[in-house]
DNA sequence: TTCCATTTTTGACGAATGTCAAAAGATAGA
DNA sequence: TCTATCTTTTGACATTCGTCAAAAATGGAA
């Protein structure tokens, strides 16, 4: 879901820690970190906040796992705490990365978690990663009984299509050379902690183009 | 904001007549097909159906007027019932065209609608069109006082974000022949209501190359 | 450190698409 | 109907980008 990921504030580095158990006093420590985020989008009341609270659950995946496998349904979302994590599907046998998420990003298989049919992408770890995961039943719970939650839910979603669209213009209208420049300034820490060749595929060029059009700067 | 338009069910033609008044009577019974097209996204009740009848407003434009201007600030949300829209910006001095407006779509630009920021892109009509319309300021008022509105718009964002993200992959990772014969099967009234120059914009290749894959089927 | 596997770079070439210009066709208004 | 204007098609050529193959660089594990 993170389609336009801008730089999260964080320094750039390749994620080496070891994953570590959290006490429930570092759990509530941690939520609090989402619950921040989610107040960028829309204030809640220490109500529908602690409603919130109770419905996270933390889940822990080492590198390369998969949280979600084409064919599959998508039942969770997520936020991601700590780690790397790339949004890819099979076109005519070859992967095709379409997104990255990082620290601070919600993450889900949109389309399979809104309609609840069978996923058509793939979401795997490119990093050992901590995330917290809400069920859809917990959050569609939540949706009936805080019209807050429902308020905040839309306009996240108003920021996320705007983003996209942003996206959909640069992949349609600019050339390689000017995806590749734009990602420099919008996303330099991507370069930092993913693999050339997912940053190629999520610009929609070859590997081979990205390198040549890195070796003119 | 129609990223995606599918067959709306209506036979080809190029619209010729005349734009007539409508009488309180009439105005009740196409507002009633607005409302039955927003219901295919969720149910409303009574109250919040005669609510919103009561906060849109008919405008009449001519062919070739524009709803709106890169610069200005876009107030409306719009629901299309009669014309062909077309949304487009400017790019080093070339007009592309990113979405078309057909009947029974929701139409704005969403980014300045949403933000109340001067819009980017600019809207205008491909014929004489009729259109209902309602302010950001009633709308915000039906969402505070309806949590239903509220779901609803949350409900038809979750579908336009899906077919935007589905446009935005084919944009990305498809051919050009691949993207017009998509349109062929997903959109072939668009190919009777719009002159092709502004279909090889949308389709993002240029008119000589639509010309050529054309020509090949 | 050394070795193996993976990722990235480089070169040669071909296919897809854009650009410019001119011709042909379609449309709207007098 | 005729004409002026706008749209679409066609041709020639340039550019961008993809593909295949091999070399170089990098990173991780023993």
């Amino acid at each position: 879901m993170c389609f336009y990921c801008r730089h999260h504030g964080f320094k750039p580095y390749r994620i080496k820690q070891p994953l570590i158990e959290f006490s429930k006093q570092v759990k509530k420590a941690v939520i609090e970190q989402l619950i921040t985020q989610i107040k960028t989008y829309y204030n809640l009341s220490a109500e529908a906040e602690q409603a919130m609270h109770d419905c996270f659950e933390q889940v822990v995946f080492s590198k390369n796992d998969y949280l979600l496998t084409e064919g599959k349904i998508c039942r969770h979302l997520y936020f991601l705490q700590q780690g790397v994590l790339r949004g890819f599907y099979n076109l005519d046998g070859k992967d095709i990365t379409h997104w990255f998420a990082f620290e601070n990003d919600f993450v889900t298989s949109f389309h399979s978690f809104i309609t609840q049919q069978p996923a058509i992408e793939n979401i795997q770890l490119l990093s050992g990663s901590i995330l917290w995961a809400i069920s859809k039943d917990n959050l569609n719970r939540l949706l009936n009984q805080y019209q807050e939650i429902e308020r905040l839910l839309r306009i996240a979603y108003e920021k996320y299509y705007i983003r996209l669209e942003e996206r959909f213009v640069n992949a349609q209208f600019k050339t390689a050379t000017e995806r590749y420049q734009n990602l420099l300034l919008q996303s330099p820490h991507m370069l930092e902690r993913v693999p050339l060749g997912y940053i190629a595929s999520y610009l929609g060029i070859s590997g081979e183009t990205l390198s040549r059009i890195r070796s003119r700067f």
